[in-house]
DNA sequence: CATGAAAGTCATCACGA
DNA sequence: TCGTGATGACTTTCATG
């Protein structure tokens, strides 16, 4: 699906989404014009999906980190829940899983009050039967930088 | 920390981080030089803590997601075995967790079959007792962008 | 798909209020 | 901290190979 041009600029995409097109062309040794192009298609493909600038949770007040298991009782399919969890606030993530009926929900809040008030909101959502979460004591490592291969 | 100006160009470059400058400062009308000091001091002071391109993860041939509890034996603290796991292809998040002992990873690869290599490579780190994985079905969000309010 | 030229726009800096 | 103004670089489009 994509050369080793596409998979350069992706690559350096992928680590600073600010490199400036010009600067692109230089490390793929193209024209600007061609790049944009390449960059454009890409986007158009829906293989970039967006740039975002990614800040420290600590520095914006947000020092807790937690991973909430959420169990419903729903049909097997359904993501009605899941939408409504996405919504509170704090909710970063959420993946409805395979075995259990869960949702795996991963958190972030200023602290275990804010946890605790996080969690009673998610209690009130009816089809939620109950919630079991595990508190992140240090993040070793944490990237949205996906790994390309060259057979993508 | 912020005024409501750093507040207004965190949430831009956040949703999207290849905002042009001059655009920032027409967001919220300030010359473009006085913005610009500004997302400096926010980079320099660690709020801001880089740009990504966010990819597709199945355009890029990585259509499995799955959660890996990873439980170790080793002094409590120590992370080594955390960033062994970090190191492994495939593995986008490390975190400790409270409780059991354990590594939460969060995974990404192409199928189950990339998932079992992955799961082997765990076992063979000479710390690591045992994995529990769970496969995600759907995700239904996924974002880094965190909430900010007034009083961060 | 890539190039190159042209027009408009932007990034960046020094300076002053 | 901010605005102004200058300059060199960049972005983007388009005609063309």
């Amino acid at each position: 699906m994509f050369n080793e041009i596409d998979l350069k600029i992706l690559n350096i995409l992928q680590e600073n989404a600010r490199t400036s097109n010009a600067d692109l062309a230089r490390a793929v040794d193209l024209a600007p014009s061609a790049v944009l192009e390449r960059v454009r298609k890409l986007e158009r493909r829906g293989v970039i999906t967006g740039y975002a600038a990614h800040l420290s949770p600590p520095a914006v007040g947000l020092s807790l980190t937690a991973f909430t298991f959420v169990r419903v009782e729903e049909a097997v399919g359904a993501t009605d829940t899941g939408r409504l969890l996405a919504d509170l606030p704090g909710v970063l993530e959420v993946h409805y899983t395979a075995g259990a009926a869960a949702y795996l929900v991963k958190v972030r809040v200023a602290d275990t009050a804010a946890l605790a008030g996080l969690l009673r909101e998610m209690g009130r959502i009816e089809s939620v039967r109950d919630t079991n979460t595990t508190i992140v004591l240090e993040t070793v490592k944490e990237t949205a930088a996906l790994p390309l291969n060259h057979h993508s």
